[in-house]
DNA sequence: ACGATTACTTTAGTTTGTCAATTATTTTCG
DNA sequence: CGAAAATAATTGACAAACTAAAGTAATCGT
């Protein structure tokens, strides 16, 4: 009844719930930025200075290419990014943040790392066991 | 330095890595089922036996209740819930899953939990303790 | 009993995503 | 070298996932 396998099946269960609940929970920060979801992925990803060319960032967010063209026209609008064609390879285009597109970057992750969410609910022995199962989950 | 707070911001970056660790199977488990990542979603919060609110629905994916008459309609028209008004509140419509959804959601789970889990690595106290933990993290 | 609230739907519109076809540029290799 | 295959980005057509606003029906509060 409450064997090992029944308590792993669960705990994933659990996991998972929570990922998919933060998983809108993190956009908050960026809807407070004016960004969706998939635009604070997109910023995330490009480094200031680093530019990353458009089939990489497909790579990075594991979809089409023409998905990125969208994306990359939208924040290309909005003044965030730039797109330059690539002089080793002229097929290629990379994109870059913009002054303000790094400044809005700079931003979002402050924002995002800033508060632990409801993790804080935790007493503190919970929060401090929780810390230690995990660590051994990922020791590997 | 082992302040609450530490403890907190540890536990996240914990789960954060854990996410990012496994993230690429989700995916393709409701993939391999004709599952969207939000279908898996939906389709996992329902469980057998126990008609969930539209209301609720939209209060656990965090969304706007008209986006899931959208989601619910497309599970429906697949076979796979089930609408049906609610006794106590003729405003209410619980969605409750079909037989068929039933088993695609074992399916589901069990491809979910089915590769080398890095949970079973855990002691069963760790184990039964994670789900605790969890269980308190998602309540309410 | 009646005004406010609640649950769901509808409509309209945006964003995110895929696929197939197109164009321009490398690469590969016979 | 030069023809054929591969690669990078785009376009167009469309589906899915979302929001906001307005509408309908039922229930609640006083």
């Amino acid at each position: 009844m409450k064997s090992p396998e029944g308590d792993a099946f669960r705990a994933w269960q659990l996991l998972m719930r929570f990922f998919f609940s933060q998983r809108e929970h993190l956009p908050a920060c960026g809807e407070s930025l004016g960004l969706s979801p998939v635009q604070c992925h997109v910023l995330h990803l490009i480094e200031p200075g680093e530019p990353v060319p458009m089939n990489r960032l497909a790579e990075l967010m594991q979809c089409d290419p023409s998905n990125v063209t969208g994306l990359v026209d939208r924040l290309e609008s909005r003044g965030l990014v730039r797109r330059q064609p690539s002089p080793a390879d002229r097929r290629v285009k990379v994109v870059e943040l913009t002054p303000m597109g790094s400044r809005l970057r700079t931003r979002l992750l402050r924002r995002v790392t800033a508060r632990p969410l409801p993790l804080a609910r935790l007493g503190a022995d919970d929060q401090r066991a929780l810390v230690k199962i995990l660590e051994r989950l990922l020791e590997k």
